[in-house]
DNA sequence: AACACCTCCAACCGCCCTTGT
DNA sequence: GACAAGGGCGGTTGGAGGTGT
Protein backbone atom coordinates (compact mmCIF):
# COMPACT_ATOMS: atom_id res chain seq x y z
CA UNK A 1 0.00 0.00 0.00
CA UNK A 2 0.84 3.01 -0.62
CA UNK A 3 0.32 5.44 1.78
CA UNK A 4 0.23 8.78 0.51
CA UNK A 5 -1.80 8.30 -2.44
CA UNK A 6 -4.65 6.09 -1.42
CA UNK A 7 -7.06 7.14 -4.19
CA UNK A 8 -9.59 9.41 -2.81
CA UNK A 9 -7.02 10.79 0.10
CA UNK A 10 -5.48 13.06 -2.60
CA UNK A 11 -6.69 16.22 -2.36
CA UNK A 12 -6.98 19.09 -4.81
CA UNK A 13 -4.13 21.94 -3.90
CA UNK A 14 -3.89 23.64 -1.31
CA UNK A 15 -7.03 21.78 0.85
CA UNK A 16 -6.32 19.67 3.72
CA UNK A 17 -5.88 16.49 3.99
CA UNK A 18 -7.61 13.66 6.00
CA UNK A 19 -4.41 13.06 7.60
CA UNK A 20 -4.12 16.35 8.50
CA UNK A 21 -7.72 17.02 10.19
CA UNK A 22 -6.82 13.49 12.07
CA UNK A 23 -3.74 15.02 13.63
CA UNK A 24 -5.76 18.64 13.81
CA UNK A 25 -8.47 16.68 16.00
CA UNK A 26 -5.35 15.43 18.18
CA UNK A 27 -4.02 18.71 19.31
CA UNK A 28 -1.33 18.96 16.68
CA UNK A 29 -1.86 22.70 14.72
CA UNK A 30 -1.23 21.65 11.48
CA UNK A 31 -2.86 25.13 10.02
CA UNK A 32 -0.10 26.58 12.22
CA UNK A 33 2.33 24.80 9.37
CA UNK A 34 0.24 25.60 6.74
CA UNK A 35 0.29 21.80 5.99
CA UNK A 36 -1.77 20.24 2.84
CA UNK A 37 -1.43 17.11 1.42
CA UNK A 38 0.78 18.07 -1.44
CA UNK A 39 2.91 19.67 0.77
CA UNK A 40 3.12 16.90 3.55
CA UNK A 41 3.83 14.36 0.60
CA UNK A 42 6.72 16.43 -0.88
CA UNK A 43 8.30 17.57 2.85
CA UNK A 44 11.51 15.44 3.09
CA UNK A 45 10.93 14.57 6.80
CA UNK A 46 7.73 12.64 5.54
CA UNK A 47 9.24 10.47 3.26
CA UNK A 48 8.15 7.18 2.38
CA UNK A 49 11.62 5.60 3.71
CA UNK A 50 11.56 7.21 7.04
CA UNK A 51 10.81 4.97 10.29
CA UNK A 52 8.23 5.99 11.66
CA UNK A 53 6.14 6.22 8.34
CA UNK A 54 7.19 2.57 7.67
CA UNK A 55 6.14 1.72 10.85
CA UNK A 56 2.49 3.61 10.56
CA UNK A 57 1.78 2.61 7.20
CA UNK A 58 2.30 -1.35 8.65
CA UNK A 59 -0.09 -1.12 11.25
CA UNK A 60 -2.55 0.43 8.83
CA UNK A 61 -1.79 -2.44 6.43
CA UNK A 62 -3.09 -4.60 8.65
CA UNK A 63 -5.90 -3.07 9.65
CA UNK A 64 -7.15 -0.79 6.84
CA UNK A 65 -9.89 -3.36 5.03
CA UNK A 66 -12.66 -2.62 7.32
CA UNK A 67 -11.75 0.25 9.32
CA UNK A 68 -12.70 3.53 8.96
CA UNK A 69 -9.29 4.85 7.54
CA UNK A 70 -9.16 8.41 9.72
CA UNK A 71 -10.93 6.45 12.87
CA UNK A 72 -7.60 3.99 12.35
CA UNK A 73 -5.40 7.10 12.10
CA UNK A 74 -6.57 8.44 15.69
CA UNK A 75 -6.54 5.21 17.42
CA UNK A 76 -3.18 4.53 16.02
CA UNK A 77 -1.80 8.35 16.86
CA UNK A 78 -3.30 8.01 20.64
CA UNK A 79 -0.89 5.07 20.64
CA UNK A 80 2.19 6.93 22.99
CA UNK A 81 4.59 5.86 20.89
CA UNK A 82 2.48 6.88 17.54
CA UNK A 83 2.36 10.46 18.92
CA UNK A 84 6.02 10.28 19.96
CA UNK A 85 6.57 9.77 16.30
CA UNK A 86 4.41 12.53 15.43
CA UNK A 87 6.05 15.44 17.11
CA UNK A 88 8.97 14.31 15.46
CA UNK A 89 6.96 14.64 12.48
CA UNK A 90 5.90 18.25 13.67
CA UNK A 91 9.22 19.26 13.63
CA UNK A 92 9.89 17.82 10.31
CA UNK A 93 6.89 19.85 9.28
CA UNK A 94 8.67 22.95 10.31
CA UNK A 95 11.62 22.41 8.84
CA UNK A 96 10.65 21.86 5.73
CA UNK A 97 8.25 24.80 5.90
CA UNK A 98 11.10 26.99 6.13
CA UNK A 99 11.90 27.48 9.80
CA UNK A 100 14.02 26.12 11.65
CA UNK A 101 13.01 25.46 15.37
CA UNK A 102 16.20 25.93 17.49
CA UNK A 103 15.24 22.72 18.67
CA UNK A 104 12.35 20.17 19.23
CA UNK A 105 9.44 22.24 20.99
CA UNK A 106 7.58 19.47 22.35
CA UNK A 107 7.72 18.76 25.69
CA UNK A 108 10.65 21.64 26.64
CA UNK A 109 9.87 24.39 28.96
CA UNK A 110 9.52 28.04 28.24
CA UNK A 111 9.02 30.96 30.79
CA UNK A 112 11.45 32.20 33.32
CA UNK A 113 13.91 30.13 34.90
CA UNK A 114 13.96 28.38 38.03
CA UNK A 115 17.10 28.72 40.30
CA UNK A 116 17.86 24.77 40.10
CA UNK A 117 17.57 25.14 36.53
CA UNK A 118 20.39 28.57 36.51
CA UNK A 119 22.45 25.82 38.79
CA UNK A 120 22.22 23.36 36.45
CA UNK A 121 23.33 25.20 33.44
CA UNK A 122 26.01 27.38 35.75
CA UNK A 123 27.74 23.86 36.73
CA UNK A 124 27.34 22.63 32.83
CA UNK A 125 29.33 25.44 31.70
CA UNK A 126 31.76 26.10 34.27
CA UNK A 127 32.21 22.06 33.93
CA UNK A 128 32.32 21.61 30.23
CA UNK A 129 31.88 25.15 28.60
CA UNK A 130 28.83 25.76 26.01
CA UNK A 131 29.74 23.88 23.00
CA UNK A 132 27.17 23.25 21.19
CA UNK A 133 24.08 25.06 22.46
CA UNK A 134 21.67 22.88 20.72
CA UNK A 135 23.38 19.75 22.72
CA UNK A 136 23.68 21.37 25.95
CA UNK A 137 19.97 20.70 26.95
CA UNK A 138 20.50 17.12 27.16
CA UNK A 139 23.71 17.13 28.64
CA UNK A 140 22.63 19.18 30.91
CA UNK A 141 19.61 17.88 32.02
CA UNK A 142 17.67 20.60 31.14
CA UNK A 143 14.31 20.74 29.63
CA UNK A 144 14.86 23.81 27.62
CA UNK A 145 15.93 24.38 23.80
CA UNK A 146 19.07 25.32 23.23
CA UNK A 147 18.58 28.70 22.43
CA UNK A 148 16.91 29.52 25.36
CA UNK A 149 19.94 28.23 27.51
CA UNK A 150 21.96 30.41 25.39
CA UNK A 151 19.72 33.65 26.00
CA UNK A 152 19.79 32.73 29.80
CA UNK A 153 23.43 32.43 29.71
CA UNK A 154 24.59 35.42 27.83
CA UNK A 155 22.07 37.87 29.30
CA UNK A 156 21.66 36.70 32.87
CA UNK A 157 24.10 34.14 34.24
CA UNK A 158 27.57 34.97 32.72
CA UNK A 159 30.07 35.92 35.41
CA UNK A 160 31.39 38.97 33.56
CA UNK A 161 27.98 40.71 33.49
CA UNK A 162 27.11 44.00 36.02
CA UNK A 163 23.69 44.21 36.79
CA UNK A 164 21.81 46.80 38.66
CA UNK A 165 21.57 50.39 37.66
CA UNK A 166 23.65 52.14 35.30
CA UNK A 167 25.75 55.14 36.01
CA UNK A 168 25.64 58.54 34.17
CA UNK A 169 28.63 57.57 32.52
CA UNK A 170 27.04 54.62 31.00
CA UNK A 171 23.95 56.74 30.34
CA UNK A 172 26.03 59.01 28.43
CA UNK A 173 27.47 56.65 26.41
CA UNK A 174 24.38 54.94 25.39
CA UNK A 175 23.21 58.26 24.39
CA UNK A 176 25.86 59.13 22.49
CA UNK A 177 26.30 56.11 20.83
CA UNK A 178 22.46 55.65 20.02
CA UNK A 179 23.03 59.16 18.22
CA UNK A 180 25.69 57.50 16.34
CA UNK A 181 24.48 53.60 15.63
CA UNK A 182 20.84 53.71 16.11
CA UNK A 183 19.47 50.68 17.71
CA UNK A 184 21.90 48.35 17.52
CA UNK A 185 22.48 47.07 20.32
CA UNK A 186 24.64 44.42 20.49
CA UNK A 187 27.34 47.64 18.78
CA UNK A 188 26.61 49.69 21.67
CA UNK A 189 27.08 47.01 24.07
CA UNK A 190 30.77 46.72 22.85
CA UNK A 191 31.55 50.02 24.41
CA UNK A 192 29.74 49.48 27.82
CA UNK A 193 31.56 46.97 29.39
CA UNK A 194 29.57 43.70 31.54
CA UNK A 195 26.37 45.32 30.02
CA UNK A 196 24.67 43.28 27.35
CA UNK A 197 22.33 44.35 24.53
CA UNK A 198 19.08 43.36 26.20
CA UNK A 199 20.18 45.09 29.08
CA UNK A 200 21.12 48.37 26.96
CA UNK A 201 18.05 47.75 25.51
CA UNK A 202 15.69 47.35 27.89
CA UNK A 203 17.43 50.14 29.81
CA UNK A 204 16.83 52.46 26.67
CA UNK A 205 13.03 51.74 25.94
CA UNK A 206 11.85 52.17 29.73
CA UNK A 207 13.91 54.98 30.72
CA UNK A 208 16.22 56.95 27.98
CA UNK A 209 14.08 57.09 25.54
CA UNK A 210 11.35 58.21 27.67
CA UNK A 211 13.99 61.24 29.55
CA UNK A 212 14.44 62.14 25.36
CA UNK A 213 10.71 62.41 24.89
CA UNK A 214 10.10 64.18 27.86
CA UNK A 215 12.74 66.50 27.10
CA UNK A 216 11.29 67.64 23.91
CA UNK A 217 13.85 65.41 22.01
CA UNK A 218 12.97 62.95 19.25
CA UNK A 219 14.21 59.90 20.49
CA UNK A 220 14.42 58.28 17.15
CA UNK A 221 16.80 61.60 15.29
CA UNK A 222 17.96 63.00 18.62
CA UNK A 223 16.84 66.01 17.30
CA UNK A 224 14.41 68.33 19.30
CA UNK A 225 10.69 67.65 17.81
CA UNK A 226 10.80 71.21 16.61
CA UNK A 227 13.86 70.62 14.99
CA UNK A 228 12.94 68.01 13.06
CA UNK A 229 9.58 69.90 11.67
CA UNK A 230 12.16 72.46 10.59
CA UNK A 231 14.44 70.47 9.20
CA UNK A 232 11.92 69.53 6.37
CA UNK A 233 12.29 73.09 5.28
CA UNK A 234 15.97 72.39 3.87
CA UNK A 235 18.74 72.53 6.54
CA UNK A 236 18.93 68.71 6.77
CA UNK A 237 23.17 69.27 7.56
CA UNK A 238 22.75 68.01 11.20
CA UNK A 239 21.45 65.14 10.24
CA UNK A 240 23.16 64.34 7.31
CA UNK A 241 26.29 64.19 9.02
CA UNK A 242 24.92 62.50 11.80
CA UNK A 243 23.76 59.61 9.39
CA UNK A 244 27.02 60.02 8.06
CA UNK A 245 28.94 59.22 11.16
CA UNK A 246 26.63 56.18 11.88
CA UNK A 247 27.31 54.63 8.57
CA UNK A 248 31.00 54.94 8.82
CA UNK A 249 31.27 53.97 12.30
CA UNK A 250 28.91 50.84 11.83
CA UNK A 251 31.61 49.38 9.32
CA UNK A 252 34.26 50.54 11.49
CA UNK A 253 32.32 48.55 14.29
CA UNK A 254 31.94 45.57 12.39
CA UNK A 255 35.38 45.57 11.68
CA UNK A 256 36.39 45.41 14.60
CA UNK A 257 34.03 42.94 15.77
CA UNK A 258 35.58 40.54 12.90
CA UNK A 259 39.07 41.29 14.33
CA UNK A 260 38.01 40.69 17.75
CA UNK A 261 36.83 37.59 16.65
CA UNK A 262 40.19 36.40 14.50
CA UNK A 263 42.21 37.79 17.79
CA UNK A 264 40.16 35.40 20.02
CA UNK A 265 40.76 32.70 17.57
CA UNK A 266 44.51 33.39 17.16
CA UNK A 267 44.62 33.51 21.09
CA UNK A 268 43.26 30.13 21.10
CA UNK A 269 45.98 29.16 19.25
CA UNK A 270 48.70 31.81 20.07
CA UNK A 271 47.85 32.89 23.62
CA UNK A 272 51.76 34.81 23.75
CA UNK A 273 50.50 36.85 20.66
CA UNK A 274 47.87 38.65 22.75
CA UNK A 275 50.02 39.45 25.43
CA UNK A 276 52.89 41.27 23.55
CA UNK A 277 50.72 44.05 22.53
CA UNK A 278 48.92 45.77 25.04
CA UNK A 279 45.58 46.47 23.90
CA UNK A 280 45.75 42.27 23.61
CA UNK A 281 43.03 41.24 21.88
CA UNK A 282 42.52 43.79 19.24
CA UNK A 283 46.31 44.01 18.11
CA UNK A 284 47.14 40.65 18.00
CA UNK A 285 48.72 40.39 14.91
CA UNK A 286 49.60 43.25 12.16
CA UNK A 287 46.49 43.15 10.44
CA UNK A 288 44.31 43.78 13.56
CA UNK A 289 46.56 46.76 14.79
CA UNK A 290 44.82 49.17 12.66
CA UNK A 291 41.34 47.63 12.85
CA UNK A 292 39.67 50.77 11.27
CA UNK A 293 41.63 50.63 8.66
CA UNK A 294 40.44 47.74 6.29
CA UNK A 295 37.06 48.74 6.05
CA UNK A 296 38.23 52.49 5.14
CA UNK A 297 40.54 51.42 2.85
CA UNK A 298 37.75 49.28 1.33
CA UNK A 299 35.70 52.41 1.54
CA UNK A 300 37.97 54.19 0.07
CA UNK A 301 38.41 51.98 -3.06
CA UNK A 302 34.40 51.96 -3.81
CA UNK A 303 34.05 55.45 -3.34
CA UNK A 304 37.03 57.24 -4.38
CA UNK A 305 36.49 60.03 -7.04
CA UNK A 306 38.35 60.58 -9.91
CA UNK A 307 39.19 64.26 -8.75
CA UNK A 308 38.95 66.02 -5.35
CA UNK A 309 35.83 67.08 -5.95
CA UNK A 310 32.43 67.07 -4.44
CA UNK A 311 30.42 63.78 -4.87
CA UNK A 312 26.94 63.48 -4.00
CA UNK A 313 26.22 60.31 -5.10
CA UNK A 314 27.86 58.40 -2.08
CA UNK A 315 24.58 57.67 -0.29
CA UNK A 316 23.16 54.40 1.73
CA UNK A 317 20.32 53.95 2.92
CA UNK A 318 20.65 55.77 5.69
CA UNK A 319 22.45 58.57 4.91
CA UNK A 320 22.68 61.43 2.37
CA UNK A 321 26.17 62.67 3.38
CA UNK A 322 28.69 64.44 0.46
CA UNK A 323 31.49 63.14 0.26
CA UNK A 324 33.49 65.77 1.14
CA UNK A 325 32.57 64.91 5.04
CA UNK A 326 32.95 61.46 4.81
CA UNK A 327 36.84 61.46 3.09
CA UNK A 328 37.41 63.65 5.74
CA UNK A 329 36.55 61.04 8.11
CA UNK A 330 38.29 58.40 6.09
CA UNK A 331 41.43 60.31 5.73
CA UNK A 332 41.58 61.22 9.34
CA UNK A 333 40.75 57.28 10.67
CA UNK A 334 42.81 56.03 8.02
CA UNK A 335 46.20 57.56 9.24
CA UNK A 336 46.17 60.08 6.71
CA UNK A 337 46.03 63.03 9.05
CA UNK A 338 48.82 64.37 10.78
CA UNK A 339 49.97 63.47 14.50
CA UNK A 340 49.36 60.87 16.18
CA UNK A 341 45.92 59.92 14.58
CA UNK A 342 46.12 56.73 13.56
CA UNK A 343 43.10 54.74 12.76
CA UNK A 344 42.71 52.07 16.26
CA UNK A 345 45.76 53.81 16.52
CA UNK A 346 45.93 52.30 20.48
CA UNK A 347 47.26 54.65 22.43
CA UNK A 348 46.26 52.89 25.49
CA UNK A 349 49.27 51.85 28.53
CA UNK A 350 49.56 49.05 30.28
CA UNK A 351 46.51 49.47 32.42
CA UNK A 352 44.14 49.88 29.34
CA UNK A 353 41.37 46.80 29.63
CA UNK A 354 42.04 44.77 26.23
CA UNK A 355 38.27 45.16 25.60
CA UNK A 356 36.24 47.06 22.68
CA UNK A 357 36.69 50.82 22.60
CA UNK A 358 36.55 54.08 20.46
CA UNK A 359 40.24 54.05 19.78
CA UNK A 360 40.09 54.92 16.49
CA UNK A 361 38.08 58.22 17.62
CA UNK A 362 40.69 58.56 20.65
CA UNK A 363 43.41 58.91 17.74
CA UNK A 364 40.75 61.02 15.44
CA UNK A 365 40.94 63.88 17.60
CA UNK A 366 39.07 66.54 16.43
CA UNK A 367 42.64 68.47 17.39
CA UNK A 368 43.75 66.36 14.61
CA UNK A 369 41.70 67.30 11.95
CA UNK A 370 41.53 70.52 12.36
CA UNK A 371 45.04 71.38 13.21
CA UNK A 372 45.62 69.58 9.67
CA UNK A 373 43.35 71.84 7.91
CA UNK A 374 45.71 74.61 7.52
CA UNK A 375 49.44 73.12 6.77
CA UNK A 376 49.01 72.36 3.16
CA UNK A 377 49.04 68.50 3.98
CA UNK A 378 44.91 68.15 3.27
CA UNK A 379 43.84 71.13 2.14
CA UNK A 380 40.17 69.86 1.57
CA UNK A 381 40.12 69.47 5.12
CA UNK A 382 39.76 73.23 5.86
CA UNK A 383 36.68 72.97 3.39
CA UNK A 384 35.25 69.62 5.44
CA UNK A 385 35.46 71.17 7.99
CA UNK A 386 32.60 73.74 7.89
CA UNK A 387 30.40 71.17 9.22
CA UNK A 388 27.11 73.24 10.51
CA UNK A 389 26.02 72.48 13.40
CA UNK A 390 26.14 69.18 13.41
CA UNK A 391 25.63 68.11 17.45
CA UNK A 392 26.10 71.56 18.58
CA UNK A 393 23.41 71.17 20.83
CA UNK A 394 21.64 67.88 22.14
CA UNK A 395 24.89 66.35 22.90
CA UNK A 396 26.42 68.97 24.15
CA UNK A 397 23.89 69.58 26.28
CA UNK A 398 24.02 65.68 27.38
CA UNK A 399 27.03 65.81 28.35
CA UNK A 400 26.76 68.98 30.48
CA UNK A 401 27.03 72.05 28.94
CA UNK A 402 26.74 75.28 30.69
CA UNK A 403 24.18 75.81 28.56
CA UNK A 404 22.65 72.05 27.96
CA UNK A 405 19.30 74.09 29.71
CA UNK A 406 18.92 75.31 26.10
CA UNK A 407 16.52 72.12 25.32
CA UNK A 408 13.67 72.11 22.54
CA UNK A 409 13.86 75.27 20.06
CA UNK A 410 16.57 77.33 21.83
CA UNK A 411 19.87 74.49 21.03
CA UNK A 412 18.10 73.48 17.80
CA UNK A 413 17.86 76.97 16.66
CA UNK A 414 21.25 78.16 17.60
CA UNK A 415 23.38 75.43 18.26
CA UNK A 416 23.04 75.68 21.61
CA UNK A 417 26.24 77.90 22.22
CA UNK A 418 27.26 78.53 25.31
CA UNK A 419 27.55 82.77 26.40
CA UNK A 420 30.14 81.17 29.06
CA UNK A 421 32.73 79.40 29.77
CA UNK A 422 32.20 75.91 31.23
CA UNK A 423 33.94 75.38 34.61
CA UNK A 424 35.40 72.30 33.88
CA UNK A 425 35.80 72.17 30.58
CA UNK A 426 36.33 75.45 29.55
CA UNK A 427 35.40 76.50 26.11
CA UNK A 428 37.56 78.80 23.85
CA UNK A 429 35.39 81.21 22.18
CA UNK A 430 37.57 81.50 19.19
CA UNK A 431 36.38 77.76 18.86
CA UNK A 432 32.84 78.70 18.20
CA UNK A 433 33.92 80.43 15.05
CA UNK A 434 34.79 78.21 11.90
CA UNK A 435 33.99 74.96 12.83
CA UNK A 436 34.96 75.43 16.40
CA UNK A 437 31.84 73.97 17.47
CA UNK A 438 32.32 70.71 15.86
CA UNK A 439 35.84 70.67 17.63
CA UNK A 440 33.99 71.01 20.72
CA UNK A 441 31.56 68.72 20.08
CA UNK A 442 33.37 66.14 18.48
CA UNK A 443 36.20 66.31 21.61
CA UNK A 444 33.67 66.11 24.27
CA UNK A 445 31.83 62.80 22.77
CA UNK A 446 34.97 61.31 22.35
CA UNK A 447 36.49 62.11 25.39
CA UNK A 448 33.49 61.24 26.88
CA UNK A 449 33.25 57.82 25.62
CA UNK A 450 36.88 57.07 25.78
CA UNK A 451 37.18 58.43 29.48
CA UNK A 452 36.38 55.39 31.69
CA UNK A 453 36.03 57.82 34.39
CA UNK A 454 34.02 61.24 33.93
CA UNK A 455 33.82 63.72 35.92
CA UNK A 456 31.19 65.64 34.04
CA UNK A 457 27.95 65.67 35.21
CA UNK A 458 25.19 65.49 31.91
CA UNK A 459 23.64 68.13 34.46
CA UNK A 460 20.13 69.47 32.29
CA UNK A 461 19.58 65.53 31.48
CA UNK A 462 19.70 64.72 35.26
CA UNK A 463 17.82 67.37 36.35
C1' DA B 1 -9.03 46.00 50.72
C1' DA B 2 -9.85 45.50 45.90
C1' DC B 3 -9.38 46.56 41.50
C1' DA B 4 -7.38 48.75 37.41
C1' DC B 5 -3.68 50.51 35.32
C1' DC B 6 1.26 51.12 34.62
C1' DT B 7 6.18 49.95 34.55
C1' DC B 8 9.83 47.07 33.85
C1' DC B 9 12.58 43.42 32.23
C1' DA B 10 13.45 38.45 31.41
C1' DA B 11 12.39 35.67 27.91
C1' DC B 12 10.69 34.60 23.52
C1' DC B 13 10.17 34.97 18.44
C1' DG B 14 11.48 35.32 13.87
C1' DC B 15 14.77 36.91 10.72
C1' DC B 16 19.28 36.94 9.06
C1' DC B 17 24.14 35.80 8.66
C1' DT B 18 27.92 32.61 9.06
C1' DT B 19 29.81 28.24 8.90
C1' DG B 20 30.23 23.52 7.72
C1' DT B 21 29.16 19.77 4.59
C1' DG C 1 26.41 26.49 -5.34
C1' DA C 2 22.87 24.47 -2.36
C1' DC C 3 21.47 23.26 1.85
C1' DA C 4 21.11 22.76 6.90
C1' DA C 5 22.52 23.89 11.46
C1' DG C 6 24.15 27.09 14.74
C1' DG C 7 24.19 31.33 16.54
C1' DG C 8 23.51 36.54 16.76
C1' DC C 9 20.47 40.22 16.67
C1' DG C 10 16.56 43.41 17.21
C1' DG C 11 11.67 43.63 18.10
C1' DT C 12 8.07 42.19 20.93
C1' DT C 13 5.55 40.00 24.68
C1' DG C 14 3.85 38.42 29.13
C1' DG C 15 3.69 38.51 33.76
C1' DA C 16 5.33 40.11 38.26
C1' DG C 17 5.45 43.90 41.03
C1' DG C 18 4.38 48.72 41.86
C1' DT C 19 1.18 52.60 42.00
C1' DG C 20 -3.09 55.05 41.78
C1' DT C 21 -8.02 55.26 42.56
Amino acid sequence: MELWSSGERKQQGGSTCSWCSALGALGFDMAEAGETYEQWKAWPGSGQNSDWKRELQAKLSADRTDVDECALISSIVNEKASLERLADCRLSLSRAMGRSPCCEKVGLKKGPWTPEEDQKLLAYIDKHGHGSWRALPAKAGLQRCGKSCRLRWTNYLRPDIKRGEFSMQEEQTIIQLHALLGNRWSAIATHLPKRTDNEIKNYWNTHLKKRLAKMGIDPCTHKAKSDALSSADGDSRSSTNLSHMAQWESARLEAEARLVRESKLRAVSNPAAILQHPMGTAAASPSAAKPSLDVIRAWLVKHQPAEHGERSDLESPTSTLNFTESRLLMAAAAGRVPGNATAGGYQGGENMEPEIRIDSFAGFSTEHFLASSGDGEAPWLAEACGWGQFGAGFTGMLLGDKNSDCCGDSYANNGCVPEEEEEEEPVDKEELVEGGENKSYWNTIFNSINSSSSSTSPRAFYN
